[in-house]
This record gives C-alpha cells, structure tokens and sequence, in this order.
DNA sequence: TGTACATCAGTGAACGCGCGTTCACTGATGTAC
DNA sequence: TGTACATCAGTGAACGCGCGTTCACTGATGTAC
C-alpha cells in the first residue's frame, strides 16, 4: 500500500462518492461504514483517518449527493440554450429519471429522512433547495411572483418523486409523475 | 399481572397506538421494540405474545398511523357542510399542523421511509394516498379530470409537509408552506 | 547517488453497545369437578 | 359454593448479530544526510 498524499485524497473521493451513490439509491440509514470502505476498496479502520465521525462524513457524502444530481438540471441551463419549464421539470418527473434514483435528485433522496438528522444535512437540503428555486424561476419569469411559484412547483416535483416511490406500484407512480407534471405545466400556460 | 382475553387485547391496543404515535412523529426506523413496550407499560418479552415479529407490527402501526390522521380529514366532509377545497389544504399546510407532526398526515410520515420498507407498508401508503385523492377530487368536481388534478394537489401537499419538515428552518418551512397553499388554490379559481 | 530513518495511510483484531428475538419461569385467571 | 388445576399474559435474563469506533501494528513513501 503506498501512502502519498495524493493516494490519501484519491481514497477519499472514493469514500465520498461511494457514499453519495448509496445515500441517492438507499438513503442516508443505510450507510454502513464496513461496507462503505469495502466499497472504496479499502478497510473499516481507515476511515477514521479520513472522518472525524459517521455523522460528520455523512454531512459530506449528502452535498455531493446534491452536486451529482444538479449536473442534469445544469444541463438545460448551458450557455445559448433557452431553458424551458417543461424540459426542467422532466428532469424530475420523466418516470426513467424519478424511479431510477441512482444519480437522481438529491433532495428527493434525502427529503424524507433529513427531518431526523443534524442540522448540517438539513442546511445543505436548504441550500440545494434555493439553487432550484432559483433555476425554476429562471424558466417561469422575473421577479417575487416567479419565484413564489417556483417555490412551489420544487416542492410539487419533490413530492411527486418521493410518492411516486414510496407506493411500490410502477402504475401508480407513473400516474403520479404524470398528473403532476401536467397541473404544473397547466398552471404555466394560464398564468404566462 | 392479569392475563384475561380483554386484558391482552387492551395491551395490544396500547402497543399498536404507542408506535403509530412514534411513527408519526420519529419515524418506522426510530421504533425500537424494548422502548415501544416501556411506553405501553409492559416488558418486551411480551411482544411476541402480540406479533410475530417487528416488522409485521410496524405494517399494522402504520395503518393506525394513518387512520390517527384521517379524522381531521373526515372533519371537513361533516354531513350538513360543503367541503372546501381551501379547508382541506388548511389540513396538510397549516404551519401548526404540518410542522407538529404528532397525529398528522400518515402519508407524509412515512413517504420518505416507505421506499424501503416491505410491500405491506407501501401498500398501505397507495391505499391512503387514493383515499385522500378521491377526498380532494370531491371539493374540486367530479370526474376524470378532478381525480387527476386531486392526485397533483395530493402531491403537492405531501412534498410541501415533507420539505417543510426537512429544511430545519421554520421561516423557510413556512414560506414552502404558504406558497404551495397559494398555487394549489390559485389553480383551483383558474380552472374551476 | 545511496543509505537510514521518520512519517503516516492503511490493516485487522477488539471494544462496548443496542438491537430483535428466544425461552424458562411466574402467578393471576378462569374452568372443571 | 369451594377447591384443584390448566391456561397463558407477562417477566427478565440471555442469545447472536451488526454497528460505530479504537488501537497497536505494518510497510511503502519521501526526506535528511
């Protein structure tokens, strides 16, 4: 085993992303730190050379969580493109995406269970929470109003997702996803 | 210690009410078989008198669980009353109701753990969520399109009653709250 | 350039703890006579 | 009605297990001379 530093910040993306994966497909609970390692391709006792605590590398593993996710959303904003409502909220509701967490919305993921945790993975779903309110707001129009509504058309997405897996009926969650994604679309088109 | 038939079944009732209560405010996962006994005045050597595992408790808690929150539902379908859309998303997204969640919606207790958990639990997550959808679809019209846009609102509120939860910010909690209120009933004047 | 040594990433056994579950036992209940 | 006994709800100690965490140790790295 070579022990540069270089190899110890290598080991340690490895952890985080190993750890972000499992959060965003299993949730945070299930983040056992023996697997996790196993995973990186390392040991358990290493771990404490890399995190002060479970809790503190958890707190870590859930804004990259977020990271992974926002690349998609990312994706409608790049430069020359003129992002559309309709293009941003299929990102959460297009069934493929929503029933397939891995590398999915990170808030969806953590939405549930954040509730229970420490205040630091509360703020970073805070946090993740306004960057696509923002985003939203871009596609809807300018101003209070704009983001008032994308406020709520966020938390419509992420209720739909988090539903749309909690039921275990592939039927119903697709009706889900997609009544959903057409009230948001009606209410664009009568108030635009 | 007693052990008459009457007897038993009351002890049962208390363990089913004592985790439905947890449930709807920690969590399925926070139920801990030892501490759910204490609180229903018994030992845990007892529990598997009542059921046959904890897992198979845990689905029928999460049935009282749901049942514990309809009432407040039912309330608004009173015989002699008009159900109002507004008073039924009062239910879910008044600040007092959605931010205490002891005795509140099942559904939002349990959507984000429900992913996880076996089929039973998750059936019993579908079967309320139709039962509140065709509450809502009844304040909004009859037919195809009032269960469609039910099944939307539904949603909604359950995203906004998760989110609010998960924020750790009870400004931001309320903002989510108000301004998912604000597009469901400003839906509602446009389409109706 | 070559050697001796300090550093430190990683190893793997061990820890204490709380968990779900089991089981021999207790003693009040309700029944048979 | 009174007594003897079978039933069974509840007790509490014990179990095996997986968890987060600790720690003495290993051995390759990179540095000092």
């Amino acid at each position: 085993m070579g022990h540069s530093q270089a190899a110890k910040a290598a080991s340690r993306e490895r952890i985080l992303d190993a750890a972000a994966n499992q959060i965003s497909e299993q949730g945070m609970g299930s983040v056992a730190v023996a697997e996790l390692m196993r995973n990186a391709g390392l040991t358990k006792g290493a771990f404490y050379g890399h995190f002060e605590s479970r809790d503190a590398m958890i707190a870590e593993a859930a804004r990259r969580a977020m990271q992974k996710g926002q690349s998609k959303i990312d994706a409608i904003f790049l430069p020359g493109k003129k992002p559309r409502l309709e293009d941003l909220v299929d990102v959460w509701l297009h069934p493929g995406h929503a029933l397939a967490s891995a590398g999915g919305c990170g808030i969806c993921a953590l939405a549930g269970e954040a509730r229970y945790a420490g205040p630091q993975v509360q703020r970073v779903v805070a946090e993740q929470f306004d960057r696509n309110v923002e985003q939203i707001a871009q596609t809807i129009g300018t101003g209070k109003q704009a983001k008032a509504h994308a406020t709520a058309i966020l938390t419509a997405l992420i209720g739909a997702v988090s539903m749309s897996r909690a039921v275990g009926d592939v039927d119903l969650a697709q009706d889900i996803l997609a009544k959903t994604r057409a009230l948001i679309l009606l209410f664009r088109d009568d108030a635009v």
